[in-house]
DNA sequence: TCAGTATGTTAACGATGTCAACATACAGTA
DNA sequence: TACTGTATGTTGACATCGTTAACATACTGA
């Protein structure tokens, strides 16, 4: 990771940069990355960044855009493992959708914050979230043709179960949810709810 | 609103800030607000604000505050409102909660952002907060009582239908729901599905 | 009347994002 | 191999921002 000693050039600072602000955002939050902190930690000075990334909210766009590639992956392994029934499979990744975000509460917060929503048009980012949700839309259509569920748009159902995990997410990350409350089971009657409203 | 002509002191300036701050929210977005511009708009200094307010957060915190207690108003009418059943209650504030989100998006933002989450502790904050989900936890147990709903904890359900709603609110206000959709069939049918979900 | 307090102002500081000018390494070509 | 253009990194500087200290002014009650 590091670069040879006292080499002029870093070899792959913009991955390095990557990276390091990612490892920056889980220690401290998004706020703690500084152009300054982050080219310190690199052994690196405060503008080299600028020579990979238009500006500071590239950075953290292009961030963004790889922590919906972690969270599309851990999704897809759920969707490609054991041949479970479709229900199943939108349970557990409903699941696995929340606890990715407990898991990685600021990063989760900085792919749905302001800076991500300011360059939206960054094809990277559009890539990146679009993917995340027609793979909801895919074990929705699933669950629709095994006759789980109604047959309506899967795409309007989509974003139903969406703006269900997502919400629980957001309100868990932002300490909206008592802390007494069973995380786990709250999670799991979530996800029951929406799929049994979805019941055909 | 305008302290009277030439006069040194404004006559209640920590109200003019909130207004001032909460407009400047409505019209550019929370980043928009800066202690210099607030003060310059009120015919004020950079520091007055300093009077009022431990600092910056302690002024948006505040903010935030006031729009939990007017998202609470809202919704109170509709509980106060013409005596439908508990159902068509249920569905209209879920419903109500979304359109406040979409016609005060930067505000609500802050309602749930990262300021506010830093001063939890603020009682005033708090009181404001949890009103909101003590008035959504009542109207899920009169639908309990009504019998259209399971009996199981009041507070988890709440916590499942808050989650619907502020979710859809927050896909929404980011940007995140692709633009040709109907909004309005939207917020239909999440309300529709929490609420088919939870039934007996 | 006058002293104490509340409220507002001004000047300054450190931190931050960013840019321009400069320095160094690399890659391809003669 | 020597050379030249480009990619990459550094340094110094600037504007903006939140914040504080020292000072100024108005209000309030004894």
């Amino acid at each position: 990771m590091d670069k040879p000693n006292g080499a002029y050039h870093h070899g792959d600072l913009r991955t390095a940069l990557l990276d390091e602000a990612a490892a920056m955002i889980a220690e401290g939050g998004t706020e703690s990355v500084t152009m300054r902190a982050l080219g310190e930690r690199l052994g690196v000075s405060r503008a080299a960044a600028y020579r990979h990334f238009e500006d500071k909210t590239a950075l953290l766009v292009a961030v963004a855009a790889a922590g919906f590639r972690r969270l599309n992956e851990r999704l897809q392994e759920i969707g490609a493992g054991a041949p479970s029934s479709s229900l199943e499979r939108a349970r557990r990744m409903g699941e696995e959708y929340v606890r990715f975000a407990l898991e990685n509460p600021a990063h989760y917060r900085l792919m749905y914050g302001r800076e991500a929503m300011e360059r939206q048009n960054l094809p990277e980012l559009r890539d990146a979230g679009s993917a995340l949700f027609e793979q909801l839309v895919n074990v929705i259509r699933a669950y629709q043709e095994s006759g789980g569920i109604r047959q309506q748009d899967p795409r309007a159902q989509a974003y139903v179960a969406w703006s269900a995990v997502h919400g629980l997410a957001s309100l868990l990350i932002d300490g909206q949810i008592m802390s007494t409350v069973d995380v786990d089971a709250l999670i799991r009657q979530t996800t029951q709810t929406v799929l049994d409203g979805m019941r055909a």
